[in-house]
DNA sequence: GTGCGGATTAACTGTCTGGTTAAAACGTAC
DNA sequence: GTACGTTTTAACCAGACAGTTAATCCGCAC
């Protein structure tokens, strides 16, 4: 093939994929290189290793996970909306997109074993949020505000976050195992996560209800 | 070294270890051999290959994971003391046990990409659960008879069944990110556990109240 | 058209690793 | 002690795969 001026991008477009598909150490140089028309060597000559070609796509898609957080986020409006609001766009956005879930899942598990934390994903998720929101956290201080607004009851705003995203993201991360237990379950159709978004809602509205309990 | 007659007890105990700490590609025949004080061959003659050791460690593994959640589970008393022993007993197992988790995720991860669904962990989970609970799900009953007498209001068991989970282990699993992303967060100290295990009985307790939502 | 430097390629290298094999060691029955 | 089946071992094999190299291609300046 004869020389192209976007060989880098497209290489690292064909990577991106079979990084996605595959992961880290399941993804081969060789099919990276079919997928974008272009010699092997060409993958070493541009980003000179794996290792080196792999963190310039994982910072790509730490990206996307990111922003599918802070935009599902609505910036103003009472909690109740909030709540309803980012529920909806979050789980819509993570069904959408199973392979991206896949992908931090599996990176997720890696940095349990990298030494080198630089590397891992939870840095570079951090810098991910630095770099969009100034390292502010929209979903912690949108609780607190509420908590001091009165419109919720006083709780941990980190707490509350840790929680709300667990039960956004639990069902797509665990689904494998989910769907064996219960066989009649489908994680990602639409009745699923109607009434899952439903659920949701309720659920934790009304736990942060200010009454007392009893 | 000598004939032993507990030799293939020793490799399925080394290959435990090794699997549980690095996982199934990280884990090499060698080490586990040399954890067992066996010659290498010695694994093949016993389990023919590695992915028969790795399906009968998995099973042990599997095991342990799931009778974690069955014996978190108290058999009677209100749904209230219920909810708060589970919660403790349950979060506390898993603040013990970091690389069961950890293995649990990694199998996970990787039955995404397995096309043979019974050599998947799904599978596995299933048939420990029908072992262990007759394929009963005790969570989902309990909650479901809590409902049927009125002490919390009516809430589809499955959907509440996975948030439970979900609140639980979400911050174990996700430990890598959440630490990265909040510094002052340790989610394996005395404190935050505390904390958790408080603020979930708090919410969920709340969230399940029959009351009427404003 | 000639020469130069970056881009591209085919072929190769080295290594890691799961798995095999053929022979040796060992216990046991006789 | 000897013959036999089982257990154990050292040495080897083959495939997979990241990375390298030396030669070639190509556009461009002059």
């Amino acid at each position: 093939m004869p020389p192209q001026d976007n060989t880098e991008e497209r290489i690292l477009q064909a990577a991106t994929e079979v990084f996605l598909q595959y992961g880290k150490d399941g993804a081969r140089m060789q099919t990276i290189a079919e997928r974008a028309g272009v010699n092997k060597a060409l993958l070493h000559y541009y980003f000179r290793s794996k290792e080196k070609l792999y963190q310039r796509v994982i910072v790509k898609l730490v990206d996307r996970a990111i922003k599918a957080v802070l935009v599902s986020v609505p910036r103003d409006g009472r909690f109740r909306d909030f709540l309803t609001v980012f529920i909806s766009n979050y789980v819509d956005h993570l069904a959408t997109t199973p392979e991206l879930i896949r992908f931090v899942l599996w990176e997720v598990g890696s940095s349990w074993r990298t030494p080198d934390k630089a590397a891992t994903i939870g840095t570079i998720f951090k810098q991910a949020i630095e770099r969009y929101a100034g390292g502010r956290n929209l979903l912690i201080e949108t609780i607190r505000r509420a908590a001091e607004r009165g419109e919720i009851r006083p709780v941990d705003p980190l707490q509350f976050t840790i929680s709300l995203l667990a039960v956004c993201v639990y069902p797509f991360v665990a689904r494998p195992l989910l769907e064996a237990v219960f066989p009649e379950l489908d994680v990602l159709s639409e009745d699923f996560l109607k009434a899952r978004k439903r659920e949701l809602v309720d659920l934790l509205w009304k736990g942060l209800q200010p009454e007392a309990t009893n």
